[in-house]
RNA sequence: CGCGGGGUGGAGCAGUCCGGUAGCUCGUCGGGCUCAUAACCCGAAGGUCGAUGGUUCAAAUCCAUCCCCCGCAACCA
């Protein structure tokens, strides 16, 4: 059993617009979480970040409590994820009392122990933009993105005592080049390290929806009070769940708030003596045709829709499919209908359509008795198999193209298994030796499809239940890899007799948009 | 002198850290097959790896310079 499995997701700002990259982040935690606890204990985490100015000025323009509408924006998030077979085991808003408790008892923890701090804080700010400037910034004194004048501001803040970890960090960086990745990310947030910390303003008087600091003083900087919640949720300092599953196994992000997860974060953990997370992953970008998604672009393709075109379980092999992790990718409809054609219609589907209508037609509709194995397969029918071992590793690596690409080997050999030995021909003949040759290759063409429906459930959770019914197997997809993945035919596994169930395909065609 | 990513057969991408026969998917062309979602299988064509120079027995891969595209630099994953 490995040691419990921790996956979190950036908390959402709840404001902002669901889109394809959101569901993107929140499907590779499921992929991961899911196939955790194909050998052990796993907690996936998510949740939506809810407070700052941006906020409260929608609920005031609207005439609603910042709560309020808070709660009316919730459910599109919650729907967003259920719309994509996500199954987180916690969901945290940080308007929540457990996590608003906890934040001011580690703001109070800090400023006990000296790193959190009454300092000044001073800089041209622009009142338009809500925004502080550095000089060098600034565009013939004014703000360099309204052009506005700007004024120097000068007020007593709250300060977490960043410099003093700078040299810790460094040190862990070094110690664990593999703890950021992937490597351009490490590369940069070193970078930003060997230049120099400065302290940060962890305090905010300009408006109040927030954590109000314990004292008074104003309300406590988003990110402080959003970074906390990777471990107010589980329940920091006693919960169970805290001391079973901290530090996180793997914290995904992406990559422009890596500086935060990876410099801040750390330092805001040894403070209160907490341990750093494992791993911090900033995926790529999905792109629109090479363009970045985003509002003003009006590019913005809506998830619902997506998923309801090509189905969940779909898109969630696309994401995982398209791009090596951690690099950018262009997407399109197109894109999305090919591989939904080509990988999942064409070479899965058509396998499962065109392996049971021979078992019904020269096998009467169970399966036969373990037979012959057909040549190209043998090495998956040995028992130095291990594909199921390398498809997890990848996975767990976050090498999911890597994990698909080894999957699909199967995929390929089963369908070329048909085409070696002619099921078509022998059945003319139907001596007993071509008979059991048939049966034969449908028994091993069943457990190959068994396999696949266990590997590739974490991945498209919804398609292989369906692939798994129409198998005939009995329950939900045995969650247990270990036990029903050791070993190739083990009859207590597709036993012998049960009785397929044909359905529809699993991945009917769909047409591509531009054709 | 702000930072970063990218430029590889028609398209989209691996490979670059740790130099050594240029690989994958789709598409195209030819063939096979009929169990199957016009699906499957076999074969073929197609690339001076952005440019130039350097290091080396050997460079897509290392070094230098340059060109082009795209992001970031503000709470958009």
């Amino acid at each position: 059993m490995m040691r419990p499995f921790y996956v979190t997701t950036p908390i959402y700002y709840i404001s902002g617009n669901p889109h394809i990259g959101h569901a993107y982040t929140t499907v590779v935690a499921d992929v991961l979480s899911r196939t955790a606890r194909t050998s052990g204990p796993a907690f996936f985490l998510t949740g939506t970040d809810e407070h700052g100015q941006k906020v409260a000025n929608a609920a005031a323009e609207s005439g609603k409590t910042p709560q309020q509408w808070t709660d009316e924006l919730l459910p599109r998030w919650k729907e967003l994820f259920a719309a994509y077979h996500v199954e987180y085991d916690d969901f945290i808003r940080t308007t929540q009392p457990r996590h608003e408790t906890a934040v001011r008892a580690i703001f109070e923890k800090m400023r006990e122990n000296g790193d959190v701090y009454l300092g000044t804080y001073e800089g041209w700010y622009c009142v338009h933009d809500e925004t502080f400037w550095l000089e060098s910034k600034l565009v013939e004194g004014k703000c360099p993105t309204c052009g506005r004048e700007v004024q120097w501001i000068s007020e007593d803040d709250w300060f977490f005592r960043l410099s003093k970890y700078n040299q810790r960090l460094l040190e862990h960086f070094r110690a664990h080049p593999d703890w950021v990745r992937p490597r351009s990310v490490y590369n940069e947030m070193m970078s930003i390290l060997e230049e120099g910390l400065d302290d940060l303003s962890i305090s905010r008087t300009n408006f109040d929806w927030g954590i109000p600091i314990p004292g008074g003083g104003g309300v406590i900087y988003v990110w402080f009070d959003a970074l906390l919640n990777y471990i107010t949720a589980p329940g920091w300092p006693d919960g169970e769940r805290f001391k079973t599953f901290w530090p996180a196994t793997v914290q995904l992000i992406g990559k422009e708030i890596a500086r935060f997860h990876t410099i801040i974060w750390p330092a805001l953990l040894w403070s209160i003596g907490e341990a750093a997370p494992e791993l911090v992953f900033a995926h790529g970008w999905i792109t629109v045709e090479g363009q970045k998604i985003g509002k003003s672009l009006g590019n913005a393709v809506d998830p619902f829709a997506l998923a309801g075109r090509f189905g969940a379980d779909s898109l969630r092999y696309f994401l995982l499919r398209e791009a090596p992790f951690g690099s950018d990718f262009s997407y399109s409809e197109d894109k999305i209908a090919q591989r939904h054609n080509s990988d999942l219609g064409n070479d899965l589907g058509n396998l499962l359509k065109r392996t049971l209508t021979m078992v019904q037609k020269y096998h009467g509709g169970t399966v036969p008795a373990a037979g012959p194995v057909p040549a190209n397969l043998a090495k998956f029918a040995s028992p130095d198999n291990d594909l199921a071992v390398r498809a997890r590793a990848h996975i767990f690596n976050l090498q999911f193209r890597e994990a698909l690409e080894a999957i699909w080997e199967l995929v390929t050999e089963l369908n070329r298994s048909i085409e070696t030995t002619k099921p078509w021909n022998l059945m003319k003949s139907a001596s007993d030796d071509d008979v059991a040759k048939v049966n034969g290759l449908l028994f091993h063409l069943l457990e190959g499809l068994r396999w696949l429906g266990m590997m590739l459930h974490p991945i498209m959770p919804e398609r292989t239940g369906e692939l798994w019914r129409q198998l005939g197997l009995p329950g939900p997809i045995d969650a247990d890899w270990t036990a029903a993945l050791e070993s190739w035919g083990d009859p207590r596994f597709l036993p012998p007799g049960t009785k397929v169930a044909p359905g529809d395909p699993l991945f009917p065609r769909v047409e591509l948009v531009s054709a």
